[in-house]
DNA sequence: TCAACAGTTTAGAATTATTCTAAAGAGACT
DNA sequence: AGTCTCTTTAGAATAATTCTAAACTGTTGA
């Protein structure tokens, strides 16, 4: 017997967050599952806050913050820095590049195969490549 | 018969000012020539304030933000985005990369020929490609 | 089952980088 | 020199983010 989506959706949420070794916690569960509910995202914090009242769910700003922070740390969100005024956090966080449009403040992901970056450059002594960003900026025209 | 080199870098920086459309004051001229001075640099508004400051120029925080958003209008600096909490200015303009390390929060230009990125994508509709930002982050080890 | 502990959440204050404001100052052109 | 416009400035204001310390809640083990 099917159980309800809901349930699923929770219980891949607390699953997910076991797996991290973070403690499912009601708002965590919750901010789990609007994150990663559908598709790729690119959200900052605000915007996920604003999610989560919009849809009933109560929690904090600092929360929220927190939380995108642990999750990140955990290897479950990518912080993307593009934008020196706010914080992007990407849900996808397999090895790709983006687009960023100031002029829409807009993030995207780039579609189809990635970009090859050919001969890595040799890191700084004591140093050892982590991985490389690259932002493709663009222009409306 | 030669000048001396003080009137020279001065000279220097009110022509590049003046070649940028941007009114040679004396701020601006003290600010260019601390900017401009040796090799690239990478700062902050507040490292470059304290430099000034240190070296007994006369110049506010909030000119230092101007000046630099300015000179980063005219093409004269480049704004690299890499660290949420701060922004870098680049006084190497030219097309090239970055090495990021987190840890000790520096940033440095990636010497010899740069990364190559092939096959660039094809933008979103509506949109041209600006430029394409490549930062190696890297990690002591 | 529940007490107790450690980890979590929270509102609001605090912090930090940056921008704004409006008044005083200084190049530039006549 | 005079005038006009652009620039500088101190300090206030703003915006994103972090901190604080008190209340709350999963979890564990008796």
């Amino acid at each position: 017997m099917r159980k309800k989506l809901r349930e699923t959706a929770h219980e891949t949420a607390t699953m997910r967050l076991r797996q991290a070794g973070l403690r499912p916690t009601r708002q965590r569960n919750e901010l789990a599952k609007l994150l990663f509910r559908d598709g790729h995202r690119h959200l900052t914090a605000e915007m996920l806050h604003a999610e989560a009242v919009a849809e009933g769910v109560k929690v904090s700003l600092a929360t929220v913050y927190n939380t995108l922070h642990q999750f990140t740390q955990a290897g479950l969100l990518l912080q993307v820095v593009v934008d020196p005024t706010r914080s992007y956090f990407d849900t996808n966080t397999a090895d790709h590049q983006h687009f960023y449009c100031e002029d829409e403040n807009s993030l995207t992901d780039i579609p189809g195969p990635e970009i090859s970056v050919a001969d890595l450059p040799t890191p700084p002594p004591g140093t050892e490549i982590k991985r490389v960003d690259v932002v493709v900026h663009v222009r409306r025209h």
